[in-house]
RNA sequence: GUCCCCGUAGCUCAGCGGAUAGAGCGUUGGACUCCGGAUCCAAAGGUCGGGGGUUCAAAUCCCCCCGGGGACGCCA
């Protein structure tokens, strides 16, 4: 990749100088590369003479020339360095290296933009993890969004990725939420049964009870109390749960693994993490609850794990799950949660390192909530009031691609307006569209192709297959490919693997977005100035490989955002 | 009160300590007899919330203040 053998080439090339006389001796430090604003500046800068003449207490200027004077750079790679301002290194490219590119994007294909700086750490990537007392709320979905797409990203980067949904399928919460079944359930038969305080008010509660009522009749009616909370505890999860995987899957969201939060008591998971907590002398006794001594591991407060009522609370839960996870063998945990769960991260963290593990390996990203607007005015959705916005109307509404896309677009710390309106309204205008425009406009090019007595030379059709596939492009001349729209094209191409890089590293799938807009626009721009299916062979030839690189990336990149690449729109 | 996040163009948001702060939408005006006009080109639009500091260089790092959101439970 051109960008890390350049950060190499200056490396060696101030090491030379050091060895020459020409600079002092010194760390050498990382080297780092950026893209100019401006072409005048180059396809590449390098700040590092500014930031070694302070040690080296020389002029900036005259460091840079040191540096330049070493350096050894092909004439088919780099085509010039220049000193410039201050003492940047801007470096230009050859068209030929960046020819190169599509050259590679081709051979590897779907493996073009993939690392392998994970291989062989197993992280666990917990997200969405809603409460199953209803249906999938908007409010979710940016977590399921950014979520799903950190996880692509890490599977990118070689990391052996596994999702999971953790369910709160246990305690108070589902017990409100069998009886609210209940009293619907009676409602059904002219009965009446009071409705839980803390109960579930939605529509889908009453859909519940009836499909109860449909199959087993009124002999709940009379049942014991705990017979029927049972059973209709047990009916309602299996209800919400399908529910849910259901709308992830339209939403485009596969989980490996659902792990049931009353699993971790029948199991006795749960007492086994108290006993390490409490061999570890974390644990203590007051006003009859038990407590987790957090404050020993840098938590504000110690917090109560079993109630004393003898249940056990949320954050006892979780500590057992984090234990479950690290049992059965990930090196790395990252959970997705909304900033309203903001407080609970540092007893979480403290959990993990009083159960001996480092709690470095425990990493939460907090997202900002989404702000959904309709009609000018914001959308308060509460579950409980039965005003119900669900993840599933929103995808009636503006589709997955376009959700998911809108909700991964910004930064996870940022809070994000939507405008459902807007949404709806012009759809077409959003910028999923315009990106998923370019891939279908490229396909329609190689579907051209096959008709085109020059270009059917370059591509193949298989009878019934509607992917027309480009040749091998090993023996093409790409050397015609020297317009300026083509050189940007080239550029943004050569760009995708630090881009997946910096996104998975740093936990930011928003710069998928951005990046899958910018090539979408150097492919449209491209496309306006040069024409692809000419009557020279080489020229057409060269700009088909061209193409269909940029059709590959597009489609990696789109496919780690979670949205569909179609072949037509 | 303590802690976390945010404040950048009319709106929604990018911006990695670097050179003249960007994109989309919106507004105004343009563009193929030809591979998809869901496209392209151009213009207008900014005291980067305010004030100090560090640095050769600050929207970016540090401190204070203002504004918005959130967290500080034997709730989930």
């Amino acid at each position: 990749m051109i960008r890390q053998q350049l950060q190499e080439s200056i490396r060696e090339a101030i090491l030379r100088a050091q060895q020459a006389g020409d600079l002092p001796p010194g760390e050498v430090p990382q080297v780092e590369l950026e893209t100019p604003r401006q072409a005048e500046h180059g396809d590449f800068a390098s700040n590092v003479a500014l930031v070694l003449a302070r040690s080296m207490s020389l002029p900036p200027r005259r460091v840079a020339e040191a540096i330049a004077r070493h350096l050894r750079l092909p004439p088919e790679k780099v085509e010039r360095v220049e000193i410039a301002g201050p003492g940047f290194l801007n470096f230009f490219l050859s068209p030929s290296w960046l020819q190169e590119v599509v050259r590679v994007v081709l051979e590897k294909g779907e493996r073009y933009g993939r690392w392998d700086v994970g291989r062989g750490i197993r992280v666990h990537v917990e997200y969405v993890s809603a409460n199953p007392t209803g249906p999938l709320h908007v409010g979710t979905a940016r977590n399921g969004a950014i979520g799903d797409c950190i996880a692509n990203l890490l599977d990118a980067l070689g990391f052996e990725v596994f999702r999971e949904y953790y369910l709160n399928d246990y305690g108070a919460q589902v017990l409100a939420l069998a009886r609210s079944v209940a009293c619907r359930y009676a409602e059904l038969f002219g009965r009446s049964l009071p409705f839980p305080e803390d109960g579930y008010r939605g529509e889908y509660v009453v859909e519940i009870a009836r499909k109860i009522a449909e199959r087993d009749g009124p002999r709940w009616l009379d049942a014991p109390e705990e017979e029927r909370d049972a059973y209709f505890r047990e009916f309602a999860l299996a209800e919400i749960v399908g529910d849910i995987r259901r709308t992830l899957e339209a939403f485009g969201i596969r989980f490996d693994g659902w792990f049931s939060e009353a699993g971790l008591y029948a199991r006795s998971d749960f007492q086994k993490t108290l006993e390490l907590l409490r061999a570890r002398g974390a644990l203590y006794e007051e006003g009859g609850a038990l407590w987790f001594r957090a404050t020993a591991f840098g938590d504000e407060r110690d917090r109560v794990v079993i109630r004393s009522d003898g249940t056990p609370t949320y954050l006892g839960g979780d500590i057992a799950y984090r234990r479950s996870i690290y049992e059965r063998g990930f090196q790395r945990l990252i959970n997705v949660l909304g900033i309203d769960h903001q407080g609970q991260v540092r007893s979480l963290k403290a959990a993990v390192q009083a159960m001996g593990y480092d709690p470095e390996t425990l990493e939460v990203i907090l997202y900002q909530h989404v702000l959904f607007r309709r009609g000018g005015e914001s959308v308060r959705m509460s579950r409980r009031a039965g005003e119900i916005v669900t993840l599933q109307d929103l995808l009636e509404t503006v589709g997955a691609d376009a959700a998911r896309y809108f909700l991964v677009m910004t930064n996870p710390s940022t809070p994000l307006e939507f405008d459902l309106d807007l949404a709806v309204k012009q759809s077409s205008e959003n910028p999923v569209y315009y990106v998923q425009y370019a891939h279908a406009r490229i396909c329609s090019i190689l579907r051209e192709a096959s008709k085109h007595p020059v270009g059917r030379e370059f591509v193949v059709a298989h009878p019934g297959d509607p992917h027309v596939h480009l040749n091998e492009a090993r023996d093409l001349d790409l050397s015609t490919l020297t317009h300026e729209t083509e050189r940007a094209l080239m550029r943004k191409l050569a760009d995708f693997p630090d881009v997946v890089f910096t996104a998975g590293m740093r936990r930011e799938p928003h710069r998928l977005c951005a990046f899958a807009q910018e090539l979408a626009t150097a492919f449209h721009v491209f496309y306006t100035q040069c024409r692809v299916l000419t009557d020279d062979p080489e020229l057409t030839g060269a700009r088909l490989a061209l193409v269909d690189a940029t059709r590959v990336v597009l489609r990696k990149t789109l496919q780690l955002i979670g949205v569909s690449a179609p072949e037509r729109m």
